[in-house]
DNA sequence: TGGGAAACAGCACGGGCCGTGTCGTGCTGT
DNA sequence: ACAGCACGACACGGCCCGTGCTGTTTCCCA
């Protein structure tokens, strides 16, 4: 009531991204058009173009809005066991229904659209990815990690081939197979061959 | 002349997939319509729907067309090397321009289109790992691996870096960082760590 | 407390592309 | 010569685009 400036503005947006998300659940994303969400949210077309240039961005903010928080790194003091915390969270919020598919399309969107790949890094991936090696910095700092340790790789390896599995080959992100990566990566894959080790 | 059947209708689904490349390069997949590609084909619209039922399927054989030959597993005997040649050759291939960008709108679209996902993955994804896997069963039957050595696990870690690369952070593929990769999977990351190992 | 600015809903428009239908033509094989 | 089929050309209703326009509601500030 005594509120004032952008209380109509921000529950219009709010209702807006509901609306995105609701009919990309329903229909797909391949059916989430400006028309269909402004009629959902009760809101004329104007008011969803002033604030969204495209689809591809508003259904990122949408898709963004959910629960981003909640996947911060956390500091137990065991690497390994933070990491499979955050990996773990991660996952079965954007790994599996009802948001997996919205994740896999906003990247699918990502790939075609140069605005929504750019804002997808600096909103989402890059403070995801400088949050975790700032975590497994801190670890080689308390001298768990030897201080060779190739963190930048660590970190790739250990989101890799998650994304492999959530957009190439579509099998499910389950935690045994997040257990079988953090294995690999802290405890060796012990190949045991005759290679050297050189590029 | 003598040939005969199927000589004109080749041709036609040959100027198609020609014209449908052509277009995804100048204007980009988003502007892939059917319209346009029969347009630039010379060809009506019906003889391209009589050949495929979507526009994403079309592009997927367009894109599959490309060079898919020439990505198979050498076996020198140094599994190291034979990996190291077959992931340049196709990250070279299908990680920069001019194609880079069409296999990335072409998994982009499988994120939206399940029938795309499902061929891709059939036509693709599947003879491609399937060849690593045989590949590296035959370095473990010839000694280079640990008989306990998780090929499945060190096929994906080995991908899942590159395509993270190429699809999230838009990175560059170089030689180098394939290095890296097959460093980290057959020489280990040499964590050093109090970790035991268990999962 | 009034008045001007801004945001809003509703409607309409031209345009692009969709997927399908129809018609007439040229090529294919018998 | 003839029947069949793939084809090019054109037209169609429909969906959604992005952008105007009008009149109304809400907000801010004087």
């Amino acid at each position: 009531m005594t509120d004032h400036q952008p209380v109509r503005a921000a529950d219009r947006t709010e209702r807006i991204k509901g609306a995105a998300l609701e009919v990309a659940r329903e229909a797909g994303f391949a059916k989430l058009s400006i028309e269909a969400v402004a009629a959902r949210a009760g809101v004329s077309k104007h008011t969803v173009y002033r604030r969204w240039p495209s689809r591809g961005l508003l259904f990122l903010d949408a898709v963004l809005s959910l629960n981003t928080a909640g996947l911060g790194h956390p500091d137990t003091g065991d690497i390994v066991a933070d990491l499979r915390t955050v990996m773990t969270t991660a996952t079965d919020l954007l790994g599996r229904p009802p948001w997996g598919p919205l994740y896999q399309d906003l990247i699918g969107e990502a790939q075609h659209d140069p605005e929504v790949a750019a804002a997808l890094n600096q909103r989402f991936i890059a403070p995801q990815t400088a949050d975790t090696l700032a975590r497994l910095k801190r670890a080689m700092d308390q001298g768990q990690l030897a201080p060779d340790f190739d963190l930048d790789l660590a970190m790739e390896i250990l989101s890799g081939p998650l994304y492999f599995r959530l957009l190439i080959t579509q099998q499910p992100l389950t935690h045994a197979y997040i257990d079988r990566v953090l294995h690999a990566v802290f405890a060796g894959m012990s190949p045991r061959s005759q290679y050297d080790g050189r590029p």
